[in-house]
DNA sequence: TCGATTAGAACGAACGTTCGATCTAGAAAC
DNA sequence: GTTTCTAGATCGAACGTTCGTTCTAATCGA
């Protein structure tokens, strides 16, 4: 049984390299078979074709992810804090997780699967559909300026996300102060 | 003469169209050949490889924007004036070439080709240099605060970027609105 | 007529996938 | 305790397909 998970798990780990050291175009089977020490055989045996591995990769990085993101979130927060913390979170998980970071980029523009499914999935979740009641305009029954979803959306994960992308790493005080002048950017008042 | 051009440019068209309704990973040669009108043989007569073409494609796509992004900006602007006059041309660049945009998207995280001197050529550019003096902290000679420039570079066309991906196109009034507040969010002072 | 241009058949290599053989570990039977 | 059985895990050669690329012969414009 551990045998079992732990190839799994390898092939899975072989792709996401493969992937973020060479790009999508160019990771054939044989090369993760001879990555992951998997034959071809057995990796079709867990896996029924290449599709869904990659898209089970790619549900693998996503849960990582998402917990990584709320990891110490308290539903008593105010929504300042909230924001904060997970504006932290995410630079974190982006920093320490770079191959993960790559690899959704790559597959969030690549097209390979449909994402669609995967949208939905995330915001049934009932944190994040908590959070939302929030994170809109005041107009809405929010808290923040009148500005459209994406923007809220850029200014906030995509800044942590392009921060992670740095070649040093920032302080923690440095950070802080960065998601304390996006939320005056974005909040009402 | 002018039938080579076309061609060449139909080709490219034809692979942009590839790369952006099925991803790098199905842009086959034969789909593109069928696509464009052009023969097997033709394409390799115009592009001596596949890597080529695409990297032809890329550095076409990458002119264009430039283009767009500097139209109308002229060297007596105000750093204030510049960024808004840039930022509304690269929301309108991204809005109007959606093709464009996602290939960039693919391409630049796909790892296809080195991109190094892609930017070095990019940021060898005169107006691109002369606006770069002014885009960094204040104490670095600049009129922003100090912020990282990949902060600068998320916040500004990274957010011009995500609001054209939106379903529907944002009005003029509301666009310079966000870009104000983008203004005060990075500006000292 | 001659060089440039083109179409499309053809190439070897590499692709994703399949398949029968083999191995392994634990349950069942005695 | 030993043997038998079995279901899943594993292997690697092989399959048919499709890939990127090349080649040859036909066509075109001068």
């Amino acid at each position: 049984m551990a045998k079992k998970i732990d190839k799994k798990a390898a092939i899975l780990d072989a792709m996401l390299d493969l992937v973020v050291k060479r790009g999508f175009h160019d990771a054939p089977m044989s090369a993760l078979a001879r990555k992951s020490g998997a034959s071809p055989g057995v990796i079709y045996h867990y896996f029924p074709s290449k599709n869904d591995l990659i898209r089970a990769l790619y549900q693998r990085v996503a849960a990582v992810k998402h917990r990584a993101f709320f990891e110490g979130y308290s539903h008593d927060m105010s929504a300042r804090e909230s924001l904060l913390h997970i504006w932290l979170n995410a630079y974190r998980f982006y920093r320490t997780h770079r191959k993960e970071a790559r690899f959704l980029d790559q597959y969030l523009s690549s097209g390979y699967c449909k994402t669609s499914e995967d949208e939905e999935a995330e915001s049934a979740d009932p944190t994040v559909k908590r959070i939302m009641k929030w994170m809109r305009p005041k107009k809405h029954g929010g808290v923040l300026k009148d500005l459209p979803p994406e923007a809220i959306d850029s200014l906030t994960l995509g800044l942590a996300a392009s921060l992670a992308k740095a070649p040093k790493a920032f302080s923690k005080d440095t950070l802080t102060r960065i998601a304390e002048t996006v939320w005056t950017a974005i909040a009402e008042e």
